[in-house]
DNA sequence: AGAATGTGGATATTTTTATATCTATATTTT
DNA sequence: AAAATATAGATATAAAAATATCCACATTCT
């Protein structure tokens, strides 16, 4: 009879909050700090102290007992949890709005992506770079995620464009996409598809109004 | 002895789903649909039917009795459930990468929201136009708040500036703030906020890719 | 016309997530 | 040195959200 370790699954609520723990725990590195406590994170997230200490102990953050968790140690362990101590080779399809301003948000690569590549179909982008990316035409999809060894796209195309790109995606291998179209994309069950929805957040603010 | 109707409270999570399916709604009302049923809806959206049968439910969506949701009146219960139905007055505060981009997304008038003023303190943004919002300087924040009648602010400032500006919208009025720098706001109870993190939902895609 | 299928409505159950409570003991205060 | 306070850890409880099940009957198919 085996043992086997059925590694409790860390909820999707705690990965969600997962990235703010890093950046206070980023500063309190800066300043030198090297133990704080879940009732001292509390007050800066306005979170429950007994949901960070759950949450750091979920993803097996290491503490000292009675004393607080461990800088240093909490962000390796919460880097490497979410795979973001090594970057990961992302591109971008759809150079928009929304695009461009993804493009100049410097602080992807604290989070373990490096935008590599963008594309685009219209004729006055390609060839241009944006924010130092270099946008390719989007015919070149399948060519240059090879060359270049690409893992994670980025979707911020038109609606209407977005599922016949992810195809592209799918069969140049892709299988993990980072989707901010409103559409529901439809992939093979390997691969991996985050959707953003910024109307979402405006409908809770909305509801929150109206009561 | 009275009745208290104690309307079952709407969940979060209901609520967030809600702009998906008005979109779905408009299509639909697009092509003249008059019926639809969860199950279709569950295609579409890859819900299950039920969520969606209990969502629409709880807003109080109109239905034809094992026939279908009706789809003129669900559109119009769900922007009244949010306040869709006419249009609150917002401003921008930071007009960088992020916030040119929210300016240019066409789609908030759907979305109860008409922005109608951007404020930024570089020289060479103020005065401008940034797709048709004029932008004014911060120092004229408590003024034009007034002089506008503008109810929602939308914060695209970088961390450090979040809480001061958020200190000066309090003070002029301002009751409900969409988030969207990396900080929790010091608010009194009355207002509202609503914190968007974009790095949260890049977690959720590499948790689920190191899985 | 008749049978088969699919539907909203209602209720029950399960799963997930948040919150509370207690303990032994580091740390801080007196 | 002694007392007071605050802490991670563990377990228990509560709340929220998702999922399942049944029903009577529109609708569609044969």
């Amino acid at each position: 009879m085996g043992f086997f370790h059925h590694k409790k699954e860390v909820s999707v609520q705690t990965i969600r909050r997962l990235p703010q723990y890093l950046r206070i725990f980023y500063n309190l590195h800066g300043y030198g700090r090297e133990l704080v406590s879940s009732t001292a994170l509390a007050q800066e997230t306005q979170l429950l102290p007994i949901v960070i200490k759950k949450d750091l102990q979920a993803i097996g953050a290491p503490s000292k007992l009675r004393a607080g968790f461990k800088v240093a140690g909490t962000i390796a362990a919460i880097e490497k949890f979410l795979g973001w101590d090594n970057l990961n080779k992302a591109f971008m399809v759809g150079v928009g709005h929304l695009g461009s301003a993804l493009l100049g948000f410097q602080g992807f690569k604290n989070h373990g992506l490096e935008i590599v590549a963008a594309f685009d179909t219209h004729p006055e982008k390609v060839s241009a770079e944006v924010n130092g990316v270099h946008v390719y035409h989007t015919a070149q999809l399948a060519t240059i995620i090879e060359k270049l060894n690409l893992k994670i796209a980025i979707l911020t195309v038109p609606a209407a464009a977005a599922q016949g790109i992810t195809d592209t995606l799918v069969n140049a291998g892709i299988k993990a996409i980072w989707n901010f179209a409103p559409v529901n994309l439809t992939v093979p069950p390997d691969v991996v598809v985050q959707k953003e929805d910024i109307s979402a957040g405006l409908a809770e603010l909305c509801a929150k109004l109206k009561r």
